[in-house]
RNA sequence: AGGGGUAUGGGGUAAUUGGCAGCCCGCCGGAUUCUGGUUCCGUCAGUCUAGGUUCGAGUCCUAGUACCCCUGCCA
């Protein structure tokens, strides 16, 4: 699929643009995507990842992943080798992987050298004397007890923290800047705490952690970031992210700019929340079809070109903004439409009779092979042999004894096209002892092979069949956006029970052609006039829904 | 309460920086079609409010309104 070429117009490009004409740097480039490996990567990061890989490219610079993993207890090697693999399917090749933990010895070094210059502090006070003293939005905080330790006190404090002579909690370094700033992020913030745990990359060598705001700009400015691009909630920190740059001095300091998260309707986009759909076992995993992470959209087939069209469309804007979840469906069909096999199945199967379908010599019913287009949006995409018989399943749905209005397809005494092969008229039924209709009796007229009548008349539908005695089981997984909120706007909502709880239907039984039994894991086939299946990474025989099709059917049935 | 942000059709996003409000999705209508798919054509519909400056305002000024973010030893 084509992606917009054209470069995106908004601040961050402006703001490129200008660096780059000014010749800072000389017009040298570089962005980072730096997720912390608690989860796996969602279709929120996507948007991050096209933005950051994005920027860079469209300057001709490079974007390096860095996994900031300053908070040990959550984090895990896992997660980090996920959100690699992710990032490599979404279709970006990080110029460099890097770790804020690789960064822990300098980080300390500079916290000396702040510490020295007075502009540190380590603090006595447990956390809610510290939250007490930060005052509130519009009220003063006061100063800690702790402020005015000599920077020779602080020093061997700090030492000692580093040596772990402390208990976790017990004392944390700050950095000293204004106790009565406007920002609360300025108020004393916190650069180090204590904390035995176990970190997935340095072990136990460190009982202090970096918080977020002390790694991430020096972090940047190590790497050599240039324009460092994050979420919208980070805006108040950015003050903040320039206090150390500046107070360490820094050339070239990185700079912060903030775009909107992406937000999709019936979406839950919470880290938090997607961890505990896992924990609580309403869905099967992290990868789960039903789940908004990459790998539950590969799962489900997704293609990553589309992911990429649709957040490059979304664009970086600083304004909260909720994007409907069928406008990634337009994209995921119209990659799909373009580039998927199409294959026939009947997923709610209905025996087709034709009545005057032959026998051979032998008296078995005649065998006869189509060749049917695999994709007519694309010629070059061949076609295949599809066998055909006297014996067809077909759609429930395509079949009404009462056809209501506007109904095209087949009833008693209506002609309609099975594609690729005959033209058949519906003539008679069978039902059970309930009244239900069990098989169709059809009659083809043998003049229309491959589907066309040569005198030329016109049927108003065309269905798809699968011949029954070739026909393959297949279990086929619908769902209704279930990874999902009902409604939209709950998304974020804190309880769980909005959610759908009949998010999947399995279908068992259903009928495929026998090419199906060839399809590659992962694969995603349009089954004609149904919409588009993945099949099942490990479960043969197995497809997950995708998208469905437009269905103007369904439409007219809703309105009247 | 204090600070920082953001407001453009139903949804999202542009507007050469004061000069014809454009694009994508959707809706509705029509054409084509061996998928009620696709494709094509057309229609509907917008600058948060109230003032002001100006020949001219989405853009500048004033005053409001609404929503988002900030008082983790999370990121």
């Amino acid at each position: 699929m084509t992606e917009p070429s054209a470069m995106p117009s908004n601040f961050i490009y402006d703001a490129v643009s200008a660096d780059v004409a000014a010749g800072k740097r000389g017009g040298r480039i570089q962005t980072r995507f730096p997720p912390e490996p608690n989860g796996y990567l969602h279709i929120g990061h996507a948007k991050a990842i096209v933005v950051d890989f994005g920027v860079a490219a469209d300057f001709g610079g490079i974007c390096i992943l860095r996994l900031d993993d300053t908070n040990p207890e959550t984090e895990d090697t896992s997660f980090v080798e996920g959100i690699v693999s992710d990032i490599e399917w979404l279709g970006y090749e990080p110029a460099d992987v890097r770790y804020a933990s690789d960064y822990f010895e300098q980080l300390y070094t500079w916290a000396e050298w702040l510490i020295g210059k007075g502009l540190a502090y380590v603090d006595d006070q447990d956390g809610d004397a510290i939250s007490a003293g930060r005052g509130g939005y519009g009220k003063p905080g006061v100063d800690s007890p702790y402020r005015d330790r000599s920077p020779e006190e602080n020093l061997a404090l700090f030492r000692r923290m580093r040596a772990g002579e402390f208990p976790d909690g017990s004392r944390v370094l700050r950095a000293k800047i204004d106790m009565n700033h406007e920002n609360m992020q300025l108020r004393d913030p916190i650069m180090y705490r204590i904390r035995r745990a176990h970190h997935h990359r340095t072990g136990s060598s460190w009982p202090i952690y970096p918080t977020y705001d002390w790694a991430h700009g020096q972090s940047d400015a190590i790497e050599g970031t240039t324009h460092s691009l994050c979420t919208l909630e980070f805006e108040s920190h950015r003050p903040l992210y320039d206090w150390f740059l500046d107070h360490l001095d820094v050339e070239d300091q990185p700079r912060q700019y903030e775009f909107a998260r992406l937000e999709l309707t019936h979406t839950i986009t919470s880290k938090r929340r997607l961890a505990s759909l896992v924990m609580d076992g309403v869905v099967d995993g992290w990868d789960d079809p039903r789940m908004p992470t990459l790998r539950g959209l590969r799962r489900r087939g997704y293609p990553p070109a589309a992911l990429r069209a649709f957040c490059r469309e979304v664009g970086t804007t600083r304004t909260n903004s909720r994007k409907a979840i069928e406008e990634l469906e337009s994209y995921v069909r119209r990659d799909l439409n373009a580039n998927a096999q199409r294959r026939m199945a009947v997923l709610r199967p209905l025996k087709l009779r034709l009545t005057n379908w032959p026998v051979d010599d032998d008296g078995a019913p005649v065998v006869e092979y189509f060749d049917i287009t695999n994709n007519p949006e694309r010629s070059d995409d061949g076609t295949r042999a599809v066998p055909f018989t006297g014996e067809l399943w077909i759609e429930q749905d395509d079949f009404r004894e009462v056809p209501p209005p506007k109904y095209f397809r087949l009833s008693p005494g209506r002609e309609v096209r099975l594609r690729g092969a005959f033209l058949v008229t519906a003539t008679d039924v069978v039902k059970d002892a309930d009244g239900n209709v069990v098989e169709v009796l059809a009659t083809y007229d043998p003049a229309s092979r491959g589907g066309n009548a040569p005198d030329g008349r016109k049927v108003k539908s065309t269905m798809h069949w699968v011949s029954a005695p070739h026909a393959e089981d297949a279990t086929v997984a619908l769902y209704d956006r279930l990874f999902t909120a009902q409604a939209p706007g709950e998304a974020t909502g804190e309880p769980l029970d909005d959610l759908n709880p009949n998010s999947r239907e399995l279908l068992t039984g259903c009928k495929v052609e026998p090419a199906l039994r060839d399809a590659t894991p992962g694969e995603v086939v349009q089954f004609e006039r149904l919409g588009y299946f993945a099949a099942d990474l490990d479960t043969p025989m197995l497809f997950h829904r995708t998208v469905g099709l437009r269905d103007e059917w369904a439409a007219i049935q809703k309105r009247s």
